[in-house]
DNA sequence: GCGTGGCACGTACGGTGTACGTGCGTCAAT
DNA sequence: ATTGACGCACGTACACCGTACGTGCCACGC
């Protein structure tokens, strides 16, 4: 059984497995090379060092977002397509989008998803600077709200080990603790989609407005 | 010349002032040791651990935030207070705020900022679900406003030294290298109000629809 | 047939977190 | 005053980590 021969994909496939199945603690080039039947340092004939290892999981997992643009859709709609296509990656890969968002990016896997976004929002009639401005916009709220979904966040994702948001003082945190039913359980596909609909409203009213001013 | 005694406050500070000057991976339990001229295990009668060691980062940090909120205001700008207020953390402590950001959230430290914003928005006018879909909301624009700064993101935040956004392909990628002199620059501070304001009045309208509907 | 280069692998070194034991100083009860 | 207990600083030791380096096998071009 001469099994299928070492590479860079195979071993980045077997780290975002170990990732999804045990966190991103239990990565190890001893770990990864045991999953894969294989000596540590052969993993080093295909990857310089662990860090770019991790830059392929984020190479990886960014590649894989799946866009769905229709170009004759309203820009509107493209938008919300397109950052529903981030959300949907997190939500399929939680522990290594979390791995991702918080490294720094070195390739250009990510410029696939940003120049894809700028031609909508140039399209659609914002000028250059607008459009890189919504981006950041959008960016910071889709990275952020994929950051709650993932587990981290100040805002109670309901983590199954911990427990819920129990033993607060209600004299301290009065509302808190009256809310805490709401804050403790999230709809995360919905409370998405209600923020994102609530900005792309926005930016909508702020194009009409230049529009029509300038 | 007796040294003030080691404590876990003590302990903290080091580890946030390491953080600070020479990044997270530099911590160590050995490093933050020597830069208090004491031996690795007097930690441990302080700290249980290292990870309980960086939730006391988390929550030192958090607990730094200085809120100066006036109840006479209207609504719209508590709210831009309060957030601006975590970003001055977060330009205060980069690297640290980083490691808040990624990390799961395990004390009460963080229910201060939440019960402020809660009563803030209820005081608004929002009923329960919504104050804590808008509390959401922000706290997602938030933090991904501060990943940008802090480093991370997509977004190109001039990291000082990588090179620019240089050698992209204008063939592959003509927005991104037209814009570039745009994606490459960044002025934070302007940018975050400027998301932080169109949010605003995205749920003052919001409000207004609600009100005048029910 | 014979180099030669790619690749799997073992060994080894300096780093990490922390369990455990030891010794010293201080304070309480006798 | 003596003794006992306890708190806390510290050293040693172990398992694990990333990876530099050397070795040997095997498949290929000449």
């Amino acid at each position: 059984m001469p099994t299928e021969p070492l590479s860079r994909v195979r071993i980045v496939a077997a780290a975002i497995d170990l990732i999804e199945r045990e966190g991103a603690d239990a990565v190890s080039m001893r770990r990864i090379a045991a999953d894969l039947n294989v000596g540590v340092m052969s993993l080093y004939n295909h990857v310089p060092n662990k860090a770019s290892l991790l830059d392929g999981v984020a190479e990886s997992v960014l590649s894989q977002i799946e866009f769905t643009d229709d170009p004759g859709a309203h820009w509107t709609d493209r938008v919300r397509m397109q950052a529903r296509a981030f959300r949907q990656i997190a939500h399929h890969y939680p522990r290594s989008t979390m791995l991702v968002v918080s490294r720094q990016l070195h390739s250009n896997a990510g410029l696939f998803p940003v120049e894809r976004a700028l031609t909508t929002l140039r399209q659609a009639g914002f000028d250059g600077a607008d459009a890189v401005r919504m981006l950041r916009l959008f960016i910071a709220y889709v990275i952020g709200s994929l950051l709650r979904e993932v587990g981290v966040t100040p805002t109670f994702a309901p983590v199954p080990g911990a427990p819920p948001v129990s033993d607060v003082d209600p004299e301290l945190f009065p509302q808190v603790s009256e809310l805490s039913s709401l804050l403790g359980s999230c709809d995360h596909e919905e409370e998405f989609d209600f923020g994102l609909d609530l900005l792309i409203q926005a930016i909508a009213v702020h194009l009409e407005r230049k529009g029509t001013r300038g």
